[in-house]
This record gives structure tokens, C-alpha cells and sequence, in this order.
RNA sequence: CUGGCCGUGGCGCAGUUUGGUAGCGCACCGCGUUUGGGACGCGGGGGCCGUGAGUUCAAAUCUCACCGGCCAGACCA
């Protein structure tokens, strides 16, 4: 984008908002001069359009003419704002390789371009040279006279303004609502949180406000987790969020692998506290200490403990719902008799819990398997995670069990005696998911147009929009949501007519909600509505009678093909290779599997380089293996959140 | 903590080089016309210019320090 030694770059900016920092868009330095220009879609900034675009031609022309064909590039940027916009901001680039002659004027250096007025090389000021006037007047010795605009303009606007000619720059064409993915997917995400509605940073660094839309989300996932938790058979409790700093030194690994991250209170009460208490940044110590309290007996176990809370961990760099300092979670803390009857329930967690809530409502098809050495819990023998596939083919784990071994129930005096008699000491596990499955959800099925939820998470599954209240068509939306919701299906009224209908379309797709039935007086007079799926934008009329009893079956069909469209896409993306270096490679853009025995704990330090990690080791039949040292297993590599 | 970019109404950003009246678009409020894919006209409201010192007759602009955000790392759910 910069041009070489001695070029020139000329930056338009098309934006309906008038121009936006095309210095640092294009590297700074360079540019002659802006136009910017304000104004509404569909007005001047179409006409404008199509003088520029033909300036621009001419100017690729004149180049190749006076330059004796010298090659010159045209560049075309689209970039978004984040603000609700009508328009996408485009940006043309164009660099001149040297001089330019158009219409007969040369233009042979920066300062020297006359149709911007202002006095700086950063631009106009927006009153000062961005009215449209003022740009009419600048140009005119630039682009020279422009008959068919200037026509345009005097003339009263025909009644539809907004038909005017095609629009020969795919970019103008449709104003994205959000940062394209492909273009840049962490500014995506940042994206739809905002206009989503789903969350907004907190005022303390890291931490974040959850808005009611978003935790809708977050809610339907707790109750979904819960059910399937209170089916394993753990039960709710709640334990402090205040633990004696003591209380974490106990366990060598634990508190070597939390320190760097505890928030610790000091001073309360107006003076020193004797000794610190941290905010919990996990529970295993003061779970770990009541369970000595509560088991006595091999009657008492196993002891199957789960508490939702908050926890906080003070990370260096966080992320909305990825890594933030504060978290909403699940913890689950179970002491058993034996080492076998401990594995076990780690792993029915991750399966029958973790994995099943995630493929089968979250719709994402997570990978199961055993963590390396490298990645395990700070106290565990053994960690199993879930780790899913985003969109952009990078891993996120999304939930973890872990098997502690004896590790707290030593420290903790977590003992019972036996049958026989005989004191023994417990085996214990924790595992957790947490508010990151909201980044996972948004990561995995969202797309250009914004967030996209599963069915069976929806918090609102059908949305019914009044397109606008005549001939009973509110009356009839209405009927029609009562209806839907006879049906078991969350379904929520929008009859906001007061909002422009696609202003209110757009805002239901940016939420993702699967189905959207819109109402209007059109098709309601041959007793049809138009029903639009999220996730295909499959749009079709349907009789209105009938529509709420199809409606089930059209919600597991979007289900299915989400988690079928997932999993194509994690598996299209996933190679299967034999060395590190192809290992490295593939994981540029997904998944690489890898047998473990070809990787080892060497190749994974060396990819660790590279910022790829071992997300887990499989069986070779995708399920978690039985052993650390069970043979043929694979590794599943990857660049991670 | 390291490197890069950046802090100006709710959001996105001009303005800083060269100190001198704080601006634009979107959003918001009112009225009217609209509503089948982010409507339009007219009229409004809203800003300790991240914070604190310093230089100056004068600081969004110059200097220093600090804080915060984004991206890439190290750490991690």
C-alpha cells in the first residue's frame, strides 16, 4: 500500500461519513490530498461514486499513456466502522508511480494536487473542505467539468434516488454491518459483543459486564449444565470467595501455578488484616478443607460436590468471555474411595456432561482427550479437556476435568475409613466450564452477519416481526406468538413499528436468533408469512396456519446442519501428518494430528516456539485414552485462545 | 511484562506536525412523512479532549510521568 520512492498516493474516501485517518490507513506520508464527503446513501455519495470511479480510470489511463505503460496499481480497501452505519467506509488507494497527467494538468508531487483546499497533507477538515460544494469547486480543475453530475444535482431527484445506475464497486454495494471475519476476526468478535449486545468491558481492567442478552445466553447454558450435573449426580453447594491465603500454600503445585494470578486483600475493615485472604481463583482448598470435615466413612463417598460461582484470576492480557479477570463458572469437587471410582467420574463429566452439552445443545463437535504434562492443571495427575475448533481454525478449550490423585486429599486430610476398618486416604477430582463457552459459541457458528445460536440454546428461538401494523397484522402476530408458544418454543414479539423493519431485521440476525417470522399486510392476505433461517438465510413464504406446529421440526433441522456444518468445517481443516515441520505448518490454519510418539514432550517445546500447543492426545479412535503411556495415541495440535 | 498501534460526546473518527472559538458521521431527543432488508426532512440535546504535573499570555495540540484499550507474544478456563 505504500507506494515506492516517489509515488504518490491519492486516497479517497467514500465514506457517507466523511473521511476517517486515510493517513494511517495507508501507511502515512504519502498522500496528496483527500476528498471527503458527506451526505446520505443514496445521494450525492452515489453520484460522487461515479465521477470518482471514472477519475480513477482516467487516471490509470493517462498513466499508462504518459508513463509509456508504466504499471500502476489500484488498490480498493473495505473497511468498517463499528458505528451503525448505512454505508461502508471505502477506501481507494490509488499509487501513482511517479507523475500523473489528467486533463492535461500534471501533477508531479505531493502539495501540488488542487482539489484540496486545506492547507495540511492530513486531509480536510470536515467544515472546511468536505462539504460537497467545496469539493465540487476543488475538483473541477482535477477532474475536470462533470456534466452528468452537476446535471444531477440541480435537477430535483427523481422519486427513487436510491435506483440510480448499478454500482460498479462490489464494495459500495452492501455496507457490512460488522468487520468481515476473513478481513480481520479478532476486530469480528470485538464487533459483534458490541452490536450484539452481549457485553462490554468492565471499569476495572479485565473485567466485564455481562448484558442481558448475553447472559440470556449464559443462562440457558447453566441450566442446561446443571440438569446434566445433577444427572451425574453431584449436588449444589457454595463455598466462600474468600480463602485464608494458607489455605493455598498447602498444595506445592497448586499455589506455584496460581500466585502469579491471585488478587489478594490486605487491608479490610480500615486496618492490615494478620494474614491475607485471596479471592478465590478456584475452590479445590476450600472445598478441599470442609470435605476433611464432612467424610468420615467409606459411607460418605463418594462426595460429589458442584458450586456455580464466580472466580478471579488475574490474567495479562484478557479477552471478553475468553480470558477475563473475573469469570462466571461451574466448579465440581468430588472425593471418592479409589483411584479407579475418582478416574471414572472425571471422565463421565467431560463425556456425559461437557461433551454431551456442548456437541448436542452448543452444537460444536469438540474433540475430547488427555492433556500433556505441559498443559495439565496446577495439582492434577491428569487433566481431560474438550478443545473445539473457531472459525478462524484456532482451538479453544472449553471445559476441563481433572483426576487430583491424592495430591489435596493429603493436604487437606481428606481421609475415611475403609470396610475393613482401616484409615484411607481419598481421591479426588474438580472440573469446570465456564463463561469462555460464550466466546466459544460466538467463535464457532457465528459469521459476517453476526452471531448465529443453536436452536436449543436459543434463549429466543423464534422471533415474530410486525412489519408494520395494518389490516390486523398485529393482531395476527400476535395470535401467532401464542401459538409458538403453545408449541414449548421460546418465542419472543417484535412490534416495534415505530423502528424501521430492517433495522429490526438486521439487529435479530446480529443476535443470531434461529428463526425470524416476519408479518406483513402483503403476505398476510393470502394467509402467509415469511419465515427466515439465521443460519442458511433460507427465505420462504409458509401458510400461517400450521407454521407453529412445523416449527419444531425446523429448529432441529437448523441444529443438526449447524453441528453438521461445524464439523465439516473442523474436519476440512484438521490434516493428518507424520513430522513437527508438518505439524507446524498445518497448524497455521486448524488442527494437525499427529502421533504422539513422532511428537513427544521435545517436539512439543519446539512448536510451543511457534505458539502451537498439544490441545490433547486421543485414542485413535478420537476417545480419551486410558493411560498416559497407552500406545498409538494421537496428538491434536494447534494455535490456541 | 516485551513489541506495535491507539486514547477527543454513547460508537467510529477529524483536528496535534505549525499552540489561539472543539468538529464530523452514526446513535440519541422532538415533530412530520415513512416501514417487505440498517428510511427521509426539519429542529434539538449531549464533550473534565484518559489522568497528573510542567512550559506558555494561551495547551486537545508542546514536555515528562502515570493509567487504560486493541493486536502479537510469555501465562492461563
Amino acid at each position: 500500500m505504500v507506494p515506492a520512492s516517489g509515488g504518490v498516493v491519492l486516497v479517497v474516501d467514500l465514506d457517507a461519513h466523511g473521511p476517517r485517518m486515510p493517513v494511517s490507513s495507508v501507511g502515512g506520508g504519502h498522500q496528496v490530498g483527500v476528498l471527503g464527503v458527506p451526505g446520505e446513501v443514496g445521494g450525492d455519495v452515489r453520484a460522487l461514486r461515479d465521477d470518482l470511479q471514472a477519475f480513477l480510470a482516467g487516471i490509470v489511463e493517462a498513466s499508462a499513456d504518459e508513463l509509456g505503460g508504466e504499471a500502476l496499481a489500484l488498490e480498493r480497501r473495505t473497511d468498517t466502522g463499528v458505528g451503525e452505519h448505512p454505508a461502508a467506509v471505502t477506501v481507494a488507494v490509488v499509487q501513482l508511480a511517479h507523475v500523473v497527467a489528467v486533463d492535461d494538468q500534471v501533477v508531479p508531487a505531493r502539495g501540488a494536487v488542487p482539489f484540496v483546499r486545506d492547507r495540511d497533507v492530513h486531509g480536510p477538515t470536515m467544515p472546511a473542505a468536505c462539504g460537497v460544494e467545496t469539493w465540487n469547486e476543488a475538483a473541477a480543475g482535477w477532474l475536470g467539468p462533470s456534466p452528468a453530475r452537476r446535471r444531477r444535482r440541480r435537477r430535483p431527484r427523481p422519486d427513487s434516488s436510491r435506483e440510480r445506475g448499478p454500482v460498479r464497486w462490489p464494495a459500495m454495494a452492501k455496507a457490512p454491518v460488522l468487520t468481515p471475519q476473513a478481513d480481520d476476526f479478532p476486530r469480528w468478535y470485538q464487533d459483534v459483543l458490541a452490536k450484539a449486545e452481549l457485553a462490554d468491558n468492565g471499569p476495572v481492567r479485565g473485567t466485564m459486564v455481562i448484558r442481558p442478552y448475553g447472559y440470556g445466553l449464559w443462562e440457558r447454558m447453566v441450566a442446561e449444565v446443571d440438569a446434566r450435573i445433577k444427572d451425574a449426580g453431584a449436588e449444589n453447594a457454595y463455598f466462600p470467595l474468600f480463602i485464608p491465603e494458607s489455605y493455598l500454600t498447602r498444595e506445592a503445585e497448586h499455589v506455584e501455578g496460581f500466585s502469579p494470578e491471585l488478587a489478594v486483600v490486605t487491608h479490610a475493615g480500615g486496618k492490615e488484616l494478620d494474614e491475607p485472604v485471596v479471592v478465590r481463583p478456584t475452590s479445590e482448598t476450600v472445598i478441599g478443607e470442609f470435605m476433611a470435615k464432612w467424610v468420615n466413612s467409606h459411607r460418605d463417598l463418594p462426595l460429589l460436590l458442584n458450586q456455580w460461582a464466580n472466580v478471579v484470576r488475574w490474567e495479562l492480557r484478557t479477552r471478553i468471555f475468553l480470558r477475563t479477570s473475573e469469570f462466571l463458572w461451574q466448579e465440581g469437587h468430588t472425593a471418592h474411595a479409589t483411584e479407579a471410582d475418582a478416574s471414572a467420574y472425571a471422565l463421565r463429566i467431560l463425556e456425559d456432561v461437557y461433551r454431551d452439552f456442548m456437541v448436542d445443545v452448543l452444537a460444536m463437535p469438540v474433540l475430547i482427550g488427555r492433556k500433556t504434562k505441559q498443559e495439565r492443571f496446577a495439582g492434577a495427575t491428569n487433566t481431560l479437556a474438550c478443545e473445539a475448533m473457531m472459525g478462524d481454525g484456532k482451538a479453544l478449550q472449553m471445559g476441563t476435568s481433572h483426576e487430583l490423585g491424592q495430591n489435596f486429599a493429603k493436604v487437606f486430610d481428606i481421609n475415611y475409613q475403609s470396610a475393613e476398618g482401616q484409615q484411607e486416604t481419598c481421591w479426588t477430582t474438580s472440573w469446570g466450564v465456564s463463561t469462555r463457552m460464550m466466546g466459544g459459541l460466538i467463535m464457532c457458528h457465528g459469521d459476517d452477519k453476526g452471531l448465529v445460536v443453536p436452536p436449543r440454546l436459543a434463549s429466543n428461538q423464534v422471533v415474530v416481526l410486525v412489519i408494520k401494523d395494518e389490516d390486523g397484522v398485529g393482531a395476527a402476530a400476535e395470535a401467532l406468538v401464542d401459538e409458538i408458544r403453545a408449541e414449548g418454543i421460546r418465542v419472543k414479539l417484535d412490534d416495534r413499528t415505530d423502528t424501521s423493519f430492517g433495522r429490526r431485521a438486521t439487529n435479530w440476525e446480529l443476535k443470531g436468533v434461529p428463526v425470524r417470522v416476519e408479518v406483513g399486510p402483503r403476505d398476510l392476505v393470502n394467509g402467509e408469512v415469511t419465515i427466515v433461517r439465521r443460519d442458511t438465510g433460507d427465505k420462504r413464504q409458509v401458510g400461517i396456519a400450521g407454521l407453529a406446529s412445523d416449527l419444531p421440526g425446523i429448529l432441529d433441522g437448523i441444529q443438526a446442519d449447524l453441528l453438521a456444518a461445524a464439523t465439516a468445517r473442523r474436519d476440512a481443516r484438521t490434516v493428518t501428518v507424520t513430522t513437527i515441520d508438518e505439524a507446524r505448518e498445518a497448524a497455521q490454519t486448524g488442527f494437525a494430528r499427529i502421533p504422539w510418539a513422532a511428537l513427544g514432550e521435545e517436539g512439543e517445546a519446539l512448536l510451543a516456539r511457534d505458539a502451537i500447543t498439544v490441545r490433547c492426545i486421543q485414542s485413535a479412535d478420537g476417545e480419551v485414552p486410558a493411560s498416559e503411556d497407552e500406545p498409538g495415541t494421537i496428538a491434536v495440535v494447534a494455535r490456541a485462545y
